[in-house]
DNA sequence: AAGCAAATTGACAGCGCTGTCATTTCTGCC
DNA sequence: GGCAGAAATGACAGCGCTGTCAATTTGCTT
């Protein structure tokens, strides 16, 4: 038989109020019955039952964290950041609802409004690209349900976790001119993603600041996948006058550059130093490995979820936290030949 | 002001006990009853509460999909049948919970027993590996939560989907005798999950059909991963008699075989054809793109939800669904040497 | 047309918590 | 020591549904 929160009150000699006060960490309670409370609960296992609390309560201890499955960046990112806004509601004993919202198909506002309507989370994590898709904000704001974002473009208001990414990609693109780069090339990721702008952002401003001028030819789209880095690369490598370095802005579009300069017979790195963005795992495994910039997924998906809750809980205002990103530079970057 | 089911019993002009009926699809509801109930529902944009439907019912709807994300397979395979789950899921209006849980950590079965006591699931679907993992399934039956699996290695009274594996594997090594190949080498996944054993006996049984005696020096270890596919590949290469084909049990390995290749200035498929299995969007980003086996994750993910909630809601016995694979022939392999 | 079983509908309590507000118990202070 | 005000605790209703069982209606027989 399941244990109640009244049996938990008689067997600490309290009512069920008081109980119901300490597992929700309020006010007005004695150290004293505090203490025994929990030593009761202790004891008998006790599990509020999370229908209950939300139906008295009126709020769902649910987070819900959005995502964009069409237009997405890598899995593997989404899938780390999942774990770590996973581990910051369960640490709360939060649960945890996941929810793809394709925003290319037209109905995504409606299929926002069910989730809304239908499981009433008490919160939003946002991740990219989603974080700035404004008509999205616009009716989270008007349905009130609080969000955090990772990664948003826009800094304003917005609660969550970012990295500098410009000021990182600025540092790798200062790396490879450190290693006498002067025809450093970059391919862009899909247009509009704050990481595309920020990467190339940084990588202009380390250009400039090196007293390089622009050579457009050496700034190519791609789109975030392994296919695209082997377009950009091959139309690097047709140039006349050839790149001797690639910064691509993620690890995958890198990837496929290394791809593309077997296919040229161009050894990396003495012929051509590659880096990308991300540090996902295949950069590792990668031969050479691949120099690039470190960031925490995992860890900003927990913080994203850490701010919401903090928010929720109504712990002292929530912000924009920053996490620190590290270049790790490996065996694909060396002396420009 | 939220829409109750006592608002729709009063505009249908029936007793709530009724609407809950039509909402769960109860027997012993006159046509036109019903038809009235769903029409107030609809006028009015009616939706249940899952807390108070929960607390009265004694039921959650509520499925956690169990992952492991320790020793996974690729991360894009677990999304692909997270989104399959989720699918599922949305259409019978339940919601779904996921939850990692690492079977190479001593607590899994607290935390396993923590899942069911704090969110109560009305059912589970299991993802390989843990699809076999004899204590967690022990504890969910003395727990009593149904569950489905997808790929398990046991057949028995098991309900979920699966994939013939074993014939795929031996169809896609046949396709390499086909071409000529007669040393043909396999990497094989993790030891003991169940796809790296059907994967090997599909391969065996291939070759035996053939007539060709087993090399043992052809069949290496790798673990599912790119870079156990560089390793076991080199391995291979370094042979005195190296083969003429490689079989990985995914594409990750493949992509690492092929990886290895250029390393030894063997082309593909010229010199080397290779074949994986999977069917990761990688593998068509690849150039040469890699023959390979599809596997429709996805469609998995949903048949198993599908089967777990059939069950759920009593709609007769639910059974392990077997879906087809399809042989994907693409550019890394050739005829033989 | 009466009579009976089966089908349909409804009344009501209660699932396990929390919000509101009343009550009791402490403080500090003159 | 007595009193006001604050702090701690408790009583009780009710969140929105469903289970149980009783009441009513329907369909079928004879």
């Amino acid at each position: 038989m399941r244990v109640r929160l009244e049996d938990v009150a008689r067997a600490a000699g309290v009512s069920p109020k008081t109980v119901s006060r300490v597992l929700n960490d309020e006010a007005n309670v004695t150290d004293a019955t505090r203490e025994r409370v929990r030593a009761a609960m202790e004891a008998m296992d006790y599990r509020p039952h999370p229908s209950a609390r939300s139906l008295a309560g009126n709020r769902s201890f649910l987070v819900a964290m959005l995502y964009d499955n069409n237009d997405n960046p890598a899995s593997t990112y989404l899938a780390e950041i999942q774990d770590g806004v996973l581990e910051a509601c369960d640490a709360h004993r939060y649960s945890m609802m996941v929810r793809p919202l394709r925003m290319r198909d037209g109905d995504f506002i409606r299929r926002l409004d069910a989730l809304i309507s239908d499981h009433h989370p008490d919160g939003v994590v946002l991740t990219p690209p989603i974080t700035d898709y404004t008509p999205l904000l616009k009716r989270l704001r008007e349905r009130n349900v609080p969000y955090a974002s990772v990664s948003p473009l826009r800094h304003g208001k917005t609660i969550g976790v970012m990295m500098d990414e410009q000021r990182a990609a600025r540092a790798i693109t200062e790396h490879l001119l450190e290693l006498g780069h002067r025809r450093i090339a970059h391919v862009i990721g899909i247009a509009n993603h704050g990481a595309s702008r920020w990467r190339l952002a940084g990588y202009r401003e380390a250009m400039v600041a090196a007293g390089i001028p622009e050579d457009p030819a050496l700034v190519v789209q791609g789109a975030f996948t392994f296919g695209s880095g082997v377009e950009a690369a091959r139309q690097l490598f047709s140039l006349a006058e050839r790149p001797t370095a690639v910064f691509a802005a993620n690890d995958d579009m890198a990837t496929g550059v290394m791809w593309a300069a077997g296919e040229y017979g161009l050894k990396v790195p003495h012929d051509l130093s590659v880096c990308g963005f991300d540090d996902t795992p295949l950069s590792r495994q990668l031969w050479p490995a691949l120099t690039t910039i470190q960031q925490p997924s995992r860890e900003m998906g927990r913080l994203a979820a850490e701010q919401l809750l903090s928010m929720l809980r109504g712990h002292g205002p929530a912000k924009l936290v920053q996490v620190p990103f590290s270049l790790q530079i490996r065996g694909s970057t060396a002396a420009a030949p």
